[in-house]
DNA sequence: CTTGAAAAGTCAACATA
DNA sequence: TATGTTGACTTTTCAAG
């Protein structure tokens, strides 16, 4: 029992304390969220309804954002990805700026400290889809310029993993690119 | 599925072959992978066992590379983010390297084109854990220099989109971070 | 696309610590 | 009191027609 005994305990909405049993149910879900509960349950020593239980309260709490089928970029036509770095004049977080997030080649956005302002995770059909998308990026106001890391081969993209909570099988360390 | 698919299957079977319907229903899993078939087929104009059909065989394809659930960087005590540039003495893609996908940080490793050869994307606990990390990845052999990119706020995190076929909601464009 | 058997998900009352 | 279990019951899955 890894209780957090600190308490007060007000009215908090979101739950936030995952225990050993959480942390194993996450770390089959992250991989395969197709399981059934019997078996997700099986896998983290407990029945199905109890997983069940553990998993819709996962899902409430906000510790399980979200359960997605991940597509292949190739196969929806994006195989070229690219981190943009952005400048900005001023500080740059503004709605301007963030309705990139319109376009469906924007993955992530993302505001970092270092030389850059914002960086951007973005995939395109091929670079001149990815010369219109920086086109676009510019004409946004107060853009002063961008740099773009265009990927050659990615070997590794696999979503949060939940933590080491005992043995865990070695992600197939790729010298081949997955794409 | 007590399928021993151990994930080693990097299989690229030639039939890649999405059409719109496959879109649609992509469409839908990315955002919603837990909706019943007979709700997915509804959505996407489908019976249920049409849509189960196209689904299964886009698993096979993979067009679907894999369903997962996705993890609260905060819930799982890994609220800090950052991009890695890496620089290397020759030719940066070494096994050695490519070893550090087995540290649990780290969830992108790819290689680019520009001023760095290779750029990782890690979620530690918080600086001091990625100082340790950062420190793993000097000791590897060729790696000459890093350059961090801490992530301030997150406004945008997707999985891939699979384009535009028609009405696409508007995603909900942040002028708030998510993390 | 429809069907139907098999599997999984879901709920309630009980047990446990 | 809160969480896990068992077993009945409902819904979904999925291959055959």
């Amino acid at each position: 029992m890894d209780e957090e005994t600190d308490g007060i305990r007000q009215n908090r909405l979101p739950e936030r304390s995952i225990d050993t049993a959480d942390r194993r149910l996450l770390g089959v879900l992250v991989e395969d969220a197709t399981v059934s509960y019997a078996e997700l349950g099986e896998k983290a020593g407990l029945s199905a309804p109890a997983a069940h239980e553990r998993v819709k309260r996962m899902r409430r709490s906000g510790a399980i954002r979200q359960t997605v089928a991940m597509a292949d970029p190739r196969s929806v036509g994006k195989p070229l990805l690219a981190f943009v770095h952005v400048d900005t004049r001023g500080w740059g977080k503004t709605p301007e700026l963030m309705a990139v997030s319109s376009f469906p080649e924007v993955e992530e956005i993302h505001t970092v400290a270092g030389d850059a302002c914002i960086l951007l995770k973005v995939r395109t059909e091929d670079t001149r889809a990815l010369e219109g998308l920086l086109a676009r990026i510019y004409d946004t106001p107060g853009v002063t310029s961008t740099r773009s890391y265009v990927v050659l081969s990615t070997y590794l993209e696999r979503p949060v993993q939940p933590g080491i909570t005992q043995d865990w099988p070695a992600p197939k360390l790729g010298t081949n690119p997955i794409y």
